[in-house]
DNA sequence: AGGTCTGAGTAGACTATGTCCACTAAAGCC
DNA sequence: GGCTTTAGTGGACATAGTCTACTCAGACCT
């Protein structure tokens, strides 16, 4: 029953990976996009071109905040944002060809990150993992947004 | 290859995590401790009376942080501060009897979190989730599993 | 039409966390 | 005794999170 410490394990976890980044970042991060903007454009080379808002769902973040952080990633050239055709209230946000570069260095450094921490972990149980995962986030997406307020 | 996306999914179930706890914070968080501070009382209860590097390494946090956190916990009388016997230098952080009430009502606010968000896991694969965390962590992680309470 | 409401995005202000680095003091070691 | 390491503290600064308020475009009326 308490599943509590499957929160700090997996706190642990997320740290892990933070550090074991860090320690590589000047290898791959030529782009200075620090955490938030590196959650973001992977997250980007997922979706292909939401909205500010789908896209501020997907990662949990505060809206505000997300167009800070896509503002910063425009200036370095890395996404790019145009008004979307369909309703002029959303502006559709996409990986220029620099950001997908950019992404591309990131799953490498991030995947290498990962397989380093998972290695005592078989190929198949990874699999087992991420399937779990993808389930009990995938079955509920409720409005957990911010500024929601639906 | 991509394990990139098991980054992601981590990061988005952390957030889940995160965001039902607010949502309800304010029927247990009556301490007002917050976050940072839940996570370090809830590693305490688990470790039982560390120093505070044995601390800060577990939870994976700043020397310098934590002393601050920490302190903020003294202030609200959860946790007790005492020099070690064996070497002055070090101080051993305690739960204090109500650190350890408000470590209950935490346990029970994360536990029932994480049952609503892991719902559509069965039991079997929530301890399969727990013990493939655990592996990978006390692997790489030499501080791991030391000073369990009893 | 005009009026009102809702949803998308932006901006501001403030708090909390994270990160770096310098510093004191007690051990530990020749 | 001097020299090096280790635990903890404090300051400064950067990044991320939170909350409120605002603009503007669609939607939905009648």
């Amino acid at each position: 029953m308490q599943n509590t410490d499957l929160a700090l394990l997996m706190d642990r976890f997320m740290r892990r990976i933070h550090f074991g980044l860090q320690a590589k970042a000047h290898a791959f991060d030529t782009a200075k996009v620090g955490p938030g903007g590196g959650i973001v454009l992977l997250t980007l080379a997922d979706m292909g071109t939401p909205g500010l808002q789908e896209l501020t769902r997907r990662v949990a973040r505060d809206k505000s905040q997300m167009t800070r952080t896509v503002r910063s990633l425009e200036a370095k050239g890395l996404v790019a944002r145009a008004p979307s055709p369909d309703d002029a209230r959303v502006t559709l946000i996409s990986l220029t060809e620099a950001g997908e570069a950019v992404v591309q260095t990131l799953q490498a450094a991030v995947a290498d990150t990962i397989n380093d921490i998972l290695a005592p972990i078989s190929a198949s149980e990874k699999d087992a993992l991420k399937a779990m995962l993808e389930r009990a986030l995938l079955d509920s997406d409720p409005d957990y947004g911010r500024n929601a307020k639906t």
